[in-house]
RNA sequence: GGGCGGUUAGCUCAGUUGGGAGAGCAUCGGCCUUACAAGCCGAGGGUCACUGGUUCGAGCCCAGUACCGCCCA
């Protein structure tokens, strides 16, 4: 017997890990791909090999799962691909820091030294994020893992780098990019974070060379004076009429550059007068271009300034802007200095200041790819939900520009470009080439930049499947069902696989894209290291145990909003799963001499019914709301039915019935819908909280080799029923009202009064009569008689619920007052309402212009409370007769 | 500067063909009723940010204002 009772006390710990190993044992989550079925198949946003678990992974993977155990037990063929991002920039940071703490840099191991170095340190620690997923209980196909860096995935990469080059979407280029000195490489647009800070705006004088006059110009980065090339103003500005052409003298350096006027210019910002420093600002580098104004570049790759910055030839960007300030005051050349806020780029792996800089990189031209991209969405082959998010990422789709991909790093898949040390000129090719394809000599030297790693993420729901290949699982799984990730990488990761996808697959990468929001801390701050709010999803669930931890972050993951998450709220949950646990205790507690039968409908009771009815409805709504991918309203559902309908209503009547052994066959019935409704209930439940719901289920009986491959329920249309929820309905009710009104006139839990209903409803009538006994037992009455006419005796208070008067018998302890200010507040309330309607039924327009149901909905309610205001005023007649 | 979102109970948030506002937590009162005190029963609590419009009727639709947040330049 002791294998069908569960714990007395439940404790996650003792059965989690448990069931997971033996998930993993059985391979329920590989994917079979000669199984029936649809396919259905989710690709998981890549961690970073260097990441650990945090509340976004969180989130994100517990919604996965959520949808691939749902897809999975309803009998889909599914497959949730694995793997893992190589995250250039990072992971080599990562390892950089470990060399420095050996007093090494990665030119002493060299490139392959440095890059093996990178393999060794991810196989020892490269895969900690996992162990944390399968804490969670996530059902991917581990078997199927892949990394980017990995052959397919690389060879993927050159496949798709070396097609784009022949087409001329990619190419070599001078330009302005964004430059991290700390990192030393390039970044993409993206890459780099505008943070509002607290700078200054410096206003310095630039002379004419007569000496008479001068143009003061206003900038927030002074140093880069150094480089000016021209002063731009606008030509409309009356201020600056006739400087246009003339030439002034760069203070500090004592360069004669011109004075150009453009309509670029801002009037209104500072004074009108703008420094062009093109080899340093995008917008200069534009001007630069179009009056073919000279690059001077001051500050170099490492941040510090270059041999054309003069006497500060060698300071760090920073000092030379104080040394900068320094000198122009000295020189009465700095007219102020005001306080001024901007939106200064940040690294977004190191934050550190990013510096816009002249250099040879590689680019994708993606405005062709883009246009593709976009129409996909437009017609709908893919659709990203919530719909909002299709208006941002078609505001950026539409002003995409140009994709900086070469990064100045070791770690990541190399460009796969030769230069010829003969001719010059560059040979692509996917696999390594003997020969220049220009001039067929051997003098080839590999280029020494990395792709962007977002290069190789955008293939990631097609390379994983296998392409360049054409295999089974692309012909059988793409385009993927659906991809579930965070708005922050919307542009990153989202809009480029859907770009890459069309190009190369030449069908969208996925049908749905669900964008859930960010998690952050219970005051509604985005949890970072730095401020120190970081809640470890780890920790929680070591604490409260992953089924309450997903089961919470469910519940807040509404549509649109972003997740606060408290402690509280998880411990709450906590004790929704305690109530499951108990329940299913109690549940297990009774099934002495169960046998394994399927009752009669006609042997069902109306508690059975009932249940059985709501129990349908639930099965309807969780499976709708998953597949809305409104998983809060899943959540919120099971919550609702399980604790408040099952618990507090259904297990309390069902007591009787299971303790009494005289009526044997209403306690088989009894002992059968129980399990029944829990068994379906845990079912449904499956997808959200796996380990709880495999515990309950086992011990069933009846249940088979394990709930992750049990069918999901299914609603049956033919067991709603409305005639039991109607009559259950009158039961609640007037159940209800008895304990309110034991309630309020004090009437202790252990007394048990008689009570007294009237209803000349002959239906209504009935059914309560029929259930006497129940109405008694969960009112903790001595009895309970119905009448067609009944009025009440001195020692009772009286409730109206619906058409049913209550009559509570207080022999000596009935307190008038009490009473007859209980029954006036009770019709100053229905007065309240009466006025309600009353005001739209003589509303000749009301009458005239809404819907005829409304009409007839109003009338109904007007009618119903004024037969409770009647009976209302009859009993506190009645009491006040019998005060006087 | 452009775009998006938010403002509903003390707190955190739900609320889509527009038809008298809901949940969880917290608060208050009563209960150790043998599944569960991580519980049971009951109660209180709201000018749905503000102003105007459409409508018989607006938390919901439209316009504007204020404050907060995010993205892009």
């Amino acid at each position: 017997m002791s294998e069908s009772t569960l714990e007395k006390v439940y404790d996650p710990h003792k059965f989690e890990q448990k069931w997971y190993s033996q998930w993993l044992e059985k391979g329920y989550f590989k994917a079979d791909i000669n199984r029936t079925g649809e396919a259905y198949c989710i690709v998981i946003p890549p961690p970073n090999v260097t990441g650990s678990l945090h509340m976004g992974h969180a989130l994100n993977n517990m919604l996965q799962d959520v949808l691939i155990r749902y897809k999975r037990m309803k009998g889909f063929k599914t497959l949730w691909q694995f793997g893992m991002d190589h995250a250039g920039i990072a992971t080599q940071n990562v390892v950089e820091r470990q060399l420095d703490s050996e007093q090494k840099t990665r030119f002493d191991l060299g490139r392959e030294g440095f890059i093996e170095r990178v393999w060794e340190w991810k196989e020892e620690f490269g895969g900690t994020i996992k162990k944390q997923l399968m804490k969670l209980g996530v059902s991917c196909d581990w078997d199927r893992e892949r990394f980017t860096m990995d052959e397919g995935c690389s060879r993927a990469v050159r496949e798709v780098f070396v097609n784009l080059y022949r087409e001329g979407l990619i190419y070599r280029g001078n330009k302005l990019t964004n430059w991290c000195p700390r990192c030393h490489t390039a970044l993409s647009d993206l890459e780099v974070e505008h943070d509002e800070i607290q700078g200054n705006l410096y206003y310095i004088k630039y002379p004419a060379p007569d000496g008479n006059s001068y143009l003061i110009v206003a900038t927030t980065r002074p140093e880069t004076m150094l480089g000016d090339a021209a002063v731009a103003v606008n030509p409309d500005d009356s201020r600056h009429q006739g400087w246009a052409g003339r030439e002034v003298i760069l203070p500090l350096m004592k360069r004669r550059i011109p004075v150009i006027a453009d309509e670029y210019v801002d009037i209104e910002f500072g004074t009108g007068a703008l420094k062009i420093t093109p080899a340093h600002d995008p917008n200069d580098f534009e001007l630069g271009q179009k009056y073919n104004l000279e690059l001077i570049k001051v500050i170099g790759e490492d941040g510090t300034m270059t041999a054309d910055a003069g006497s500060y030839t060698g300071l760090d960007r920073f000092e030379a802007r104080k040394r900068v300030v320094g000198d122009l005051e000295k020189e009465s050349l700095l007219l102020k200095i005001e306080p001024h806020r901007h939106a200064v780029g940040h690294c977004y792996r190191c934050r550190n200041i990013v510096e816009p800089n002249l250099s040879l990189q590689w680019f994708v031209d993606v405005k062709p790819l883009a246009e593709k991209a976009i129409e996909a969405v437009e017609t709908g082959k893919t659709r990203i939900i919530p719909k909002n998010w299709q208006k941002t990422y078609f505001e950026w789709m539409n002003n995409i520009r140009d994709w900086c991909i070469s990064r100045q790093i070791w770690w990541g898949h190399r460009i796969p470009a030769w230069y010829c040390k003969e001719c010059g000129e560059i040979t692509v090719e996917a696999d390594i080439p003997e020969l220049c394809s220009h001039c067929g000599r051997s003098a080839l030297e590999q280029e020494s930049d990395v792709l962007d790693t977002w290069f190789s993420s955008a293939l990631w729901p097609f390379s994983t499947l296998g392409w360049p290949e054409k295999t089974s699982e692309l012909k059988l799984f793409y385009p993927t069902s659906c991809l579930v990730t965070g708005f922050d990488i919307l542009f990153f990761w989202v809009a480029r696989m859907m770009m890459a996808g069309i190009k190369f697959m030449g069908d969208v990468p996925f049908k749905d894209v669900y964008i859930h929001a960010l998690v952050r801390d219970s005051q509604g701050q985005k949890m970072s290291k730095s401020k120190g709010n970081v809640v470890d999803p780890v920790e929680v669930i070591d604490r409260f145990g992953a089924d309450s931890f997903r089961f919470t972050l469910m519940a807040m993951a509404a549509q649109g909003r972003d997740v606060r998450l408290s402690e509280d709220r998880i411990e709450g949950y906590r004790h929704f799963v305690n109530k499951i646990w108990n329940a299913s205790r109690f549940v297990l507690m009774n099934l002495d001499g169960y046998v394994d039968c399927c009752p009669d409908r006609a042997d069902l009771q109306l508690k059975d019914r009932w249940i059985i009815s709501r129990l349908n409805r639930l099965t309807q709504t969780v499976q709708e709301s998953i597949d809305e991918y409104k998983f809060n309203e899943t959540a919120h559902n099971l919550y609702q039915f399980i604790w408040h309908e099952f618990c507090d209503w259904y297990l309390e009547m069902a007591k009787p019935f299971l303790y009494k052994n005289n009526d044997i066959q209403s306690r088989a019935v009894t002992q059968h819908v129980m399990v029944k409704v829990l068994k379906t209930a845990v079912e449904l439940l499956h997808p959200v909280m796996p380990f709880v719901t495999e515990e309950i289920w086992q011990k069933l009986p009846g249940s088979g080799e394990s709930i992750v491959i049990t069918p999901f329920p299914e609603t049956n249309q033919q067991e709603i029923d409305f005639d039991a929820e109607t009559g259950m309905n009158y039961i609640i009710q007037v159940v209800t009202g008895v304990r309110n009104l034991r309630s309020e006139m004090n009437i202790l839990p252990a007394s048990r009064p008689n009570v007294d209903l009237l209803c000349l409803d002959e239906e209504i009538a009935s059914c309560l009569i029929t259930h006497c006994d129940m109405i008694c037992t969960l009112a903790g009455l001595e009895t309970v008689s119905v009448h067609r006419e009944f009025s009440g005796s001195k020692t009772t208070a009286t409730a109206v619920v619906d058409k049913i008067e209550i009559f509570l018998s207080l022999e000596g302890i009935m307190d008038f007052k009490e009473e007859k200010k209980r029954l006036e507040k009770e019709l100053k309330k229905v007065l309240k309402d009466m006025e309600f309607v009353t005001r739209k039924l003589t509303n000749e327009d009301f009458l005239n212009r809404a819907p005829e149901a409304i009409v007839i909905k109003e009338k109904d309610k007007a009618a119903r409370f004024r037969e409770k205001e009647g009976k209302l005023r009859q009993n506190i007649e009645r009491i006040e007769k019998l005060c006087a």
